[in-house]
RNA sequence: GGGCCGUUAGCUCAGUCGGUAGAGCAGCUGGCUUUUAACCAGUUGGUCGCAAGUUCGAAUCUUGCACGGCCCA
């Protein structure tokens, strides 16, 4: 377009001007890029398998091998030289000799920088201080980095450039490592629990004409063939249920949902939601299964149940707290009797107590969600299902047969987050039209989160949809506890940020 | 949107009361055949985030803006 295509800038850093020259004369020497060097096996590896061998052993039994990866440190001692290498698995030290490698070899060794990736052939040893490593024989330089790396010893420490240049921070951190590892690992557990438990993994709409399943506020596109709006998607929930109507009764999706909200350590815009449903089941079917899975899945990817996160400690391994919206209200607010919270005017009056703003338009349901929020969310710290919503902030959720004025509906806390959202099913058609004309009318009142009235989706639960109970549950928080990660940013590869100054 | 904090060499950071911009790492030159934050000697490198103001003089004080972090809404 405009300034973004004009080379960079005339003056570079005087680094990379010598890096581009060294690049330049490989050039002139041939393939500065080949790609014909296969390695056959990786550090980690060689450490999981030689690690702990004896020098004399692995001298009596010589083991060659090809690594691949990029110098992360480089310590030229004359005529000899020790580097390590990086690859996926982590590293491993090379040394080498003028006297292995040749003279030649050994001159453009001494040219190579920290950061160049290399391959290198040789035999495996241990060194004088028992480090495994490869004593080279052959070496080749793969790729000529032109950008130095971050000091070796502290690494990368400035927060923006460790979220607007991911690489540079992978290439350093292992702790960064490590947490996208056990995001990986949190998705794949999550996978094959579901999958064993017959669920049956699909893909549903991420643009959507008409969006649904949650309150929020949607980003908005357009579709230039159909010339139409459209959005990218809140929620899957109204297609996985469409799902269920026509037979597979027990799915589930892990993708991105996109909500046009703000920023925080707790919000980014685009999020990763497993969303799951299974006919012929309630929400305390849910709640089951999703203490089942929590706790499996901090046994395996943690490798315990008790979670230290930002120096508090959760218990995954005892059985989790169920308390209903009402009940957890009183509990952590010992002055309030439930007269104060059961009736319009008394909920209202306390609120206005406790300084809580609530509008005139709220009804007794969302003054007590606003109770529950503002006193007690961030306290529920062990695992903990709060149950019994009110209907009036529970659009897509069975009534209670008992007390219609709550749903059978549950949301999981941990650390004083919300992580999940579940609850039986309204499958009555008609019941579930009522409830999105009362979203239009708040939406036309203004509520820019309020539903739309989705007419395909009455019309599919007019088919009939099986008694049936469904979940959603926040992977990026998720990952977050696990990684003992203070901010979402942390747990998400490439999180959104605001153009780099000077950049357009 | 509001409050607080930050932005100085490629990276990590100092910078006193407003008085010529510093260190370590990386780089460059030389030495060194078991080092590992290798070591020894020498050395290059700056739009002090951007713009304005105050001042004889601003990295430093003031204001605005940009980007980021934390907290709040």
């Amino acid at each position: 377009m405009t300034d973004n295509d004009k080379p960079e800038q005339q003056d570079e850093n005087t680094i990379i001007a010598l890096r581009r020259e060294k690049l330049a004369a490989l050039r002139e020497r041939g393939q500065a890029f080949p790609n014909d060097f296969r390695r056959n096996v990786m550090a980690g590896e060689l450490h999981a398998e030689y690690g702990a061998k004896e020098a004399a052993a692995l001298d009596a039994e010589p083991r060659r091998v090809k690594v691949g990866g990029r110098i992360m440190t480089r310590r030229v001692m004359g005529k000899a030289s020790f580097t390590h290498i990086q690859d996926m698995s982590g590293q491993i030290q090379l040394y080498v000799q003028r006297e292995g490698v040749g003279e030649h070899a050994y001159e453009e060794f001494k040219a190579w920088d920290i950061g160049d990736i290399v391959g290198a052939e040789g035999v495996l040893f241990k060194t004088k201080t028992g480090e495994l490593s490869v004593k080279v024989d052959a070496l080749r330089l793969l790729t000529k980095a032109l950008r130095p790396l971050p000091e070796k010893y502290h690494g990368l420490a400035d927060q923006e450039t460790k979220y607007r240049q991911r690489y540079l921070d992978l290439i350093m951190s292992e702790v960064t490592r490590k947490t996208f590892r056990m995001r990986s690992d949190v998705v794949n557990f999550i996978r094959q629990f579901l999958v064993t438990r017959g669920f049956l993994e699909v893909e549903t709409p991420m643009m959507q004409a008409i969006p649904g399943g949650a309150t929020a506020r949607p980003f908005v596109t357009h579709h230039h063939t159909l010339d139409m709006q459209m959005f990218l998607r809140i929620a899957p929930e109204l297609y996985l249920k469409r799902l269920v109507v026509g037979g597979f009764e027990k799915v589930f999706e892990i993708n991105r949902n996109f909500r046009n909200e703000g920023l925080s350590t707790r919000h980014n815009p685009e999020f990763t939601m497993l969303e799951f449903y299974e006919a012929y089941a309630d929400y305390r079917d849910l709640m089951n299964l999703t203490e089942e899975m929590l706790r499996a899945l901090a046994q395996t990817v943690v490798g315990a149940t008790l979670i230290s996160y930002q120096g508090e400690t959760y218990d995954f391994g005892k059985p989790f707290a169920r308390l209903t919206v009402k009940e957890s209200i009183l509990r952590f607010n010992p002055d309030l009797k439930a007269a104060d919270i059961e009736t319009l005017d008394a909920a209202r009056a306390c609120a206005a107590r406790l300084k809580i703003p609530v509008k005139d338009s709220y009804g007794l349901g969302k003054i007590q969600i606003e109770l529950f929020e503002k006193t007690v969310e961030s306290r529920l710290k062990d695992p903990t299902f709060i149950t019994a919503y009110p209907t009036e902030v529970s659009p897509l959720a069975r009534r209670n047969d008992h007390d219609p004025f709550v749903t059978d509906r549950f949301e999981f806390f941990v650390g004083g987050r919300e992580i999940a959202n579940g609850f039986s099913e309204l499958n009555d058609a008609e019941d579930q039209a009522e409830r999105f004309r009362q979203q239009v009318q708040d939406k036309e009142a203004g509520d820019e989160e309020a539903m739309h009235f989705d007419a395909d989706y009455i019309r599919a639960l007019e088919h009939g949809m099986p008694p049936t109970a469904g979940e959603g549950i926040g992977i990026d928080r998720l990952v977050m506890l696990f990684t003992d990660a203070p901010s979402i940013r942390d747990v998400i590869l490439f999180p959104h940020m605001r153009p780099e100054a000077g950049g357009d």
